[in-house]
DNA sequence: ATATATTATCGTAATATTGCAATGAAACAA
DNA sequence: TTGTTTCATTGCAATATTACGATAATATAT
């Protein structure tokens, strides 16, 4: 069906399959590396840096935007995005919840 | 088209986004969580536990076991499965280094 | 006004993902 | 053997994702 039944999971596996569904292509863990490592970016950089076509790599950035980790601001001709940065640390906080679960020792495999 | 065009990419890039993507799905997130939860485990009780179909839940668990995150040992009838800590130790650092990246001042946004 | 540059949106094609009914396979019990 | 239990696999339908050409929208420059 293609379609997850987010109603029968709380709304904090909702939230964390979500993030990680961002991270779950490799052009939008490139796009956000980019912004980490330059802070400052607009969108042609990106087009150039990655080797998508510009459609494709707006797309991965609504995305993001629509998630809230990227946010752009409107500068001339261009369009400046960068690292939400309140989200972002928000949303490592949810994932490392999840990541850093601890392993007790009486497994069975 | 469906495709990501992983060539284009790194390695590392490629790496974080498969793993993202094994838990951009809530129900692959609530079986982690259940398995850290009771350590041992058999399919049946995800069955139950989660709400989908058998078939469903095999088929994420088939995902999770091809990623190596988690590993199933047959027991009789049932299988046990449980985290792969080694994989899941490895994992964690590869998303903690991109999770944890420094975000500097001299945002424009 | 016209041209240029930059980004967003639309439309479409190809592929992937999700979910489940039906069925198969393997181990065990009576 | 025959049935039971448990999990895997197959086959299919519905939906989602990815990519990009064409085009629109906006701001700036000449």
């Amino acid at each position: 069906m293609g379609l997850a039944k987010t109603e029968m999971f709380t709304d904090e596996q909702n939230k964390i399959s979500m993030f990680a569904k961002a991270f779950g292509h490799p052009a939008r863990v490139a796009i956000l590396q980019h912004l980490f490592k330059i802070d400052t970016c607009i969108c042609g950089d990106l087009v150039s840096e990655i080797g998508l076509a510009q459609p494709t790599i707006s797309q991965h950035l609504k995305e993001l935007k629509n998630l809230g980790l990227i946010k752009g601001n409107v500068e001339g001709t261009s369009v400046c995005y960068c690292i939400d940065k309140d989200n972002w640390s928000n949303m490592k906080d949810i994932m490392a919840q999840f990541l850093d679960q601890d392993i007790s020792s009486n497994s069975c495999c």
